[in-house]
DNA sequence: TGCTTAAGCGAATAATTATTCATTTATTTG
DNA sequence: CAAATAAATGAATAATTATTCGCTTAAGCA
């Protein structure tokens, strides 16, 4: 037959299009600028996708996949809750400070305006994971009875928040810095 | 002489603008929409903005402001640090509930892409009044000895990221739940 | 009350940018 | 190795949308 279409390829342009739009934002995100990025050129990225909004979308849901897939890693799981959340905690911070791109980029997506607003909520299911780690620490009365999403806020809010900082800061990490993040997440979750 | 501008429309607009970036996303504000919104023609927007990017940089800055003098006000001020920070917590806490479109604007405006660059900074500096409540708990040994910007994470991005659940799922607040909101981060600081 | 002038209007225009498509190139397979 | 076919290209086109501008309206002032 005839040549197939390259993942390799596919991949760098969904990395083109995430480190852009981190960097100038979505409104300036074009679909010239990716193209050259990715090192192919603008037609080509209609033979991957059928337009803008399908680039993004799967953009966002391989991104978001990949993050379900790290945080219910089994591998995680330890003897007691605390050390169980700690390596989940620490596993995702990792993760948000090698991928600020991926991080940002799932986060900025919902306000992007290209939502194709049927796959968020299928993408998110794969959540209800981790949140069982966290109410099994409830059961156990380790863990606060506060309502589920309160505790949710709690954990990932700061580490953004955190992460986006140390993007624009340049702050370097070491590994007392980021014992005090966890400490401070753990002591709100403590009963 | 002739008619004057009227500060009342400008804030139609700016509302108008907040507003669809919040339902749609930055990517989906036209000037036409946001023209509609407010109730006056596409043309009026250029006699009080002479660009897009100048309307959305002056949402920023405005909204911006508003908030630093909400979070500065003395009127929070009370004996101890902790019903202090609770005063000045709670306010924006109920800021945030009130004016959803507000805060989800300023947070968005950094991915928007129309950000004149040097605007930022020069709005965030009346925030220092604020980190000098959390340097003083420091001092007084009641507040952990973290890094600013790690405390000031754990105060603020929980709040954003509960706002956006309790607009996106319509959970209804109850002062319990605030209460052991704050509890949370306040668990977070504290020695 | 009438004159001056800037606000307000919105259809027309200019700019921008996503998408198409005729052509070229490379891969697969018999 | 040659034929078949789909990927790759990028200039041309189509679509979208910010901005302009000639005209109308109304606020301020003498």
């Amino acid at each position: 037959m005839a040549r197939q279409k390259d993942d390799i390829k596919r991949e760098k342009i969904l990395d083109a299009a995430r480190q852009l739009v981190i960097n100038t934002g979505f409104t300036s995100l074009r679909m010239a600028e990716v193209a050259q990025k990715a090192g192919v050129a603008t037609g080509t990225l209609y033979t991957y996708y059928k337009s803008k909004e399908a680039l993004i979308n799967d953009a966002y849901i391989t991104t978001k996949k990949e993050i379900i897939e790290l945080l219910t890693d089994p591998v995680h799981i330890e003897q007691t809750t605390y050390l169980t959340l700690k390596n989940v905690w620490m596993a995702y911070f990792y993760f948000c400070h090698k991928n600020p791109d991926k991080m940002l980029f799932v986060e900025q997506f919902i306000y992007s305006g290209y939502i194709d607003e049927t796959i968020i909520e299928k993408v998110d299911e794969g959540l209800y994971e981790v949140f069982k780690y966290v109410e099994k620490g409830q059961k156990e009365g380790i863990i606060k009875n506060a309502p589920i999403e309160l505790l949710q806020a709690q954990i990932q809010a700061p580490i953004h928040d955190i992460i986006k900082l140390i993007h624009k800061k340049q702050i370097k990490l070491t590994k007392n810095y980021i014992d005090s993040c966890f400490q401070m997440t753990w002591d709100a979750l403590k009963q």
